[in-house]
DNA sequence: ATGAAAGCGCTAACAG
DNA sequence: CTGTTAGCGCTTTCAT
């Protein structure tokens, strides 16, 4: 049988109150019993139950994670396991478990963010997508639970979320391809309908209009390969160009396949995450560091700020910089 | 305030004891009262209080799974994230939560599960790595705490355990990349230590040896691309050959890599893991799936089964098929 | 500075 | 078939 609060107790020879007030650090125990207190609770290697403290603080130390449908799909990209990764590490600095549901659909994810809210299981929940008309993000708003999300949220009111400076990055990146006797560009994006896809076409036509740069968009269904691949066809079919923006690890894989073996050479790329793409040889890539790890840690930070009520910001842009 | 148990109960006129016999579908209450809680329960959306079940049950609902540091190198995998997936995926259908542990190191580990097992959070913990002499192991088996391994454990004595049928996963692969006409083959993998590179050169000494094929085994120091690379130059430098088995395939991208840059072409590779990599023009590659997914559903099925006491058998392998 | 006692929300004997 | 009661292990008034 575990070890319970009342054995240590009658060890040191105090009430459970005291040894419970030991454990909070409550400064009005004496230093001497909580000398003898603790050599107790070391020695018979005592753990507090989550479960008993739970019920009665209201607050079980956990933090729940809804993992959105991409998952599945983007095996791929290491985006997701890394942002994880970060809120593991914040978890484990600001004594937090992290509880994870991977969702299939748009309706598990629903589903699975009242049923983590409702079962009293966590005190918070990390959304790692935003859609159009988030059904998830109303419950949760409606039902004031805190909750913070890693994207940029259609509707911004009141609610915490963390994301890159997309906009900013992507112009940044214009200017720093383009070259003096070049003038022509491409964006090769996916979803359009994405926060993440507005905000860097929204850079990269910024740049392109101030530099009057003779510039085209094209974008996907999704982030995947395949449509990187699709994507570089249709664009070399209808036009030549050298200068690219490519908005995410998958499609630039696409888009260099069709380049090797189309034997494109001499092309100035500038591309989103630390995309694990092969050794390139023939042609220049720029690859802007979008830092999940950080994201899942500042959203760790938000969310868990937000609990405590020492909440002082609503969002936290976590920067990509040129160099 | 969230709504308890006692509420339920005084709204349909009964004792509390009644309504947790309705949830737990207790056989002694009439189909009438159940009828009639179960529309109070659905009327006032009621979903009982996890710590308070858990407090008393002893029991939480929730699997721990401790992810070890490879995690931290290997985001380049999709292994990791799909094992996670079958993971969650047969959580659900046998009703378990699942609290993830990223750790850095193996001391971390060691403390992620301790700190697990002791604080009473969850009912099992999943292993997602042997190493040699496992301290988490041991204290899991002293302790006598449910738990199961994906991966060969050394020590298989009791203990509950997945894995896949390397050793004759790769005794096939050998013999089917293997043509009549050639008679040389190389083994490419990576850390000699683990158990899944020791069953798979089994597997392919045994194949090796039934064929008399002049056969060599070269061995990284870990599963990275980078080391792909290198065992290829260094492959190359000191023989020819065309056939190869290449153990995982962050080995095979960068084994690949050289291949292209060397233009060599017209080689045979037997490989592991539903490798992501680009369309290969010039080579032939076979590719076997481990089928991450299905290992994290049997570590769970197991996993929940020894914690309710209908355990049969103490592992699972995951069979590789070759077609 | 410490102890006694109530109670968090739920389940499980025990009674009837 | 259903209600009463006693905890599960912990924190938190309220006394002292």
């Amino acid at each position: 049988m575990k070890i319970t609060i009342k054995e240590i107790a009658e060890d040191a020879g105090v009430s459970v109150s005291t040894v419970s007030r030991v454990i909070s650090n409550n400064p009005k125990i004496s230093e001497a019993t909580k000398l003898r207190v603790r050599e107790v609770i070391e020695r018979l290697n005592y753990k507090p139950n989550i479960m008993a403290r739970g019920l009665v603080k209201r607050r079980t130390g956990i933090l729940g994670v809804i993992m959105p449908k991409e998952t599945t799909t983007l095996f791929t990209s290491p985006f997701f396991i890394e942002v994880m990764q970060g809120i593991s590490l914040k978890g484990k600095e600001r004594d937090y478990y992290i509880m994870y549901d991977f969702c299939k659909n748009e309706k598990e994810e629903y589903e699975g963010t009242r049923k983590l809210a409702e079962s009293g299981l966590v005190d918070g929940i990390c959304l790692m997508s935003t859609r159009k008309n988030d059904k998830s993000i109303q419950y949760l708003k409606e039902t004031n639970f805190p909750f913070v999300i890693i994207g940029e949220p259609e509707e911004k009111d009141g609610v915490l979320w963390v994301d890159n400076n997309n906009l900013k990055a992507t112009y940044d990146m214009v200017k720093k391809i383009i070259h003096e006797n070049s003038k022509k560009i491409v964006f090769v994006g996916g979803d359009k309908n994405l926060t993440v896809t507005i905000n860097r076409v929204a850079g990269f036509e910024k740049a392109c209009k101030e530099l009057k740069l003779d510039y085209s968009i094209y974008l996907g269904k999704d982030f995947s390969r395949g449509e990187g691949y699709r994507l570089a066809e249709k664009i070399f079919s209808e036009q030549k160009c050298e200068n690219f923006i490519i908005s995410d690890d998958n499609l630039l894989k696409g888009f260099l396949e069709y380049l090797e073996k189309s034997n494109i050479e001499n092309v100035n790329i500038g591309s989103f995450n630390k995309a694990n793409i092969k050794k390139v040889w023939k042609n220049k890539i720029f690859l802007l560091d979008i830092k999940p790890e950080k994201l899942g840690m500042e959203a760790v930070d938000l969310l868990a700020n937000c609990i405590q009520d020492k909440l002082e910001s609503c969002n936290k842009i976590v920067d990509i910089e040129l160099n």
